[in-house]
DNA sequence: GCAAAAGCAATGGTATAATCTTTATTCCAA
DNA sequence: TTGGAATAAAGATTATACCATTGCTTTTGC
């Protein structure tokens, strides 16, 4: 929620001035966001329940149409509702998932806020925990999900990005499994940028295929240094990898296709 | 980017049609967004560039000024932009910033999709590697603003907020000096959401003063494994006394208060 | 009787135009 | 120099009409 600027005084000029508070100035529509969003997350409206017609809303609100379309479509763009159209559409509060995160740290890339040397060297710190704590949660239905990632892997896949993503499953199960959805998050956003830059330049880091095998051995076995110390392994090694790829990406800087 | 579905051609009706392809069928905004979006990222429209008044846009793209309005509504909920009313108002192109992405945290931990001890362990992941790297870029300038901020602690402060913002300064310059935007952003977002238990629960975690001593000192003398050290055993004692925070913000389950 | 087609109604999506509000600038007067 | 009025530019808001999509109901035709 974007906060409402206010009350922010501008002490600047005039030390001796009482404090005055600039007046409120938000928009409209931004109120509504606030009361809508504030609905849902205390509950009164759950996740697949739908929202009041535009129309209605606008009535409720005593706004005009377009102010409840900008309130919901800021709403949509967090991730808060998604809304469909036709007779039984409407807008539906869905579960917030880390969707939206990803996004904002691709965005975040995209505007040379973040590199690629700079995830990689997150994902060298955080994998290894995320390993370590795997093993600590090691039921028989994740080991399958383990070892059908395994399986995955070998598939010979239709083109790149299938292949990549069937590289990455495994990192997003062990994400899972962790146990700390913080660290999940970062796995997951780390995931989305490589994906992103691999779209990109369409080069293959060439992974070698099981490369994933040390990692899921150790956590099978609930070592956990050693799961930690794989992925340490191959995420350093993985990073070299990715860090050529990331050379070649710039010389090209072909931010135009970078972009779909 | 919300990435548009087109081009799914139905083939299951009229074996034998001719390939016609379906419509376009992404909302209009979403277009204008993208395109939008992208002349910003390639550079085409810089940081301070004001974007050209609505009513040229809606010309521009043949299209009404609701539809960029809502465009514009977007690229400011994500960051790119801030849109300022009156005679010399409009549209700026603004510098991404963290902001938004703290603020995606923070919605994530709202809706309960992370929480507190997670975000505590991540701290004592990631921060003293922090500080680690920290050691590595002590310029005059960074040791006077960590200085800065040890004198800033001592300062009594108006109320709770403003004593914890005090706190919360070394850790964001910490972060600064550990050269790795995105380690910053995983600090900086840590910190929003410490900060939005704190004002919610209106309980001091009585964080000492002096605490951040040791962490300071070792950064100083450019030791990376003490800094390290001395920031993990603080992060650990801190991060206890905000689960007792926690905890009692869990038993009064004030989410109203909560929400501003 | 029943399946296909047509029609209907609800709902989001888009367009247009008018008006309100805010803000910078200019100019004039005390 | 200050204060105020007029002006103009731009976003903010509203109202209204119409388009497009979708599910449901009704009708049609065999």
């Amino acid at each position: 929620m974007k906060l409402v600027r206010k009350g922010l005084a501008d002490t600047s000029k005039g030390k001796d001035m009482p404090g005055f508070k600039p007046i409120r100035q938000s928009r409209v529509s931004d109120e509504v966001t606030g009361q809508l969003k504030q609905s849902i997350l205390l509950g009164q409206f759950k996740a697949g329940d739908r929202l009041p017609a535009e129309r209605d809303l606008a009535e409720q609100f005593r706004v005009s149409r377009v102010a409840i379309r900008e309130a919901l479509r800021a709403l949509q763009n967090t991730g808060f509702i998604e809304t469909r159209q036709g007779s039984a559409g409407g807008a539906f509060v869905t579960d917030l998932t880390f969707e939206h995160l990803i996004d904002t740290f691709v965005d975040l890339f995209l505007a040379g806020k973040l590199s690629i040397p700079e995830m990689y060297r997150v994902r060298v710190l955080v994998e290894p925990e995320v390993a370590r704590l795997a093993t600590q949660n090691v039921t028989p239905e994740y080991a399958r999900r383990l070892k059908d990632c395994l399986e995955g892997e070998k598939l010979s896949a239709n083109g790149l990005i299938e292949d990549m993503e069937h590289k990455m499953a495994l990192h997003l199960v062990l994400a899972e499994m962790c146990g700390n959805r913080f660290l999940e998050a970062i796995v997951r956003s780390a995931m989305g940028l490589t994906r992103r830059l691999l779209e990109a330049v369409s080069i293959d880091p060439k992974h070698p295929v099981g490369m994933h095998v040390p990692v899921v051995e150790a956590v099978l076995r609930k070592d956990p240094e050693a799961a930690a110390e794989a992925m340490r392994k191959h995420a350093v090694e993985f990073g070299k990898r990715l860090l050529r790829v990331e050379k070649a990406y710039r010389k090209k800087l072909a931010l135009t296709q970078f972009l779909q």
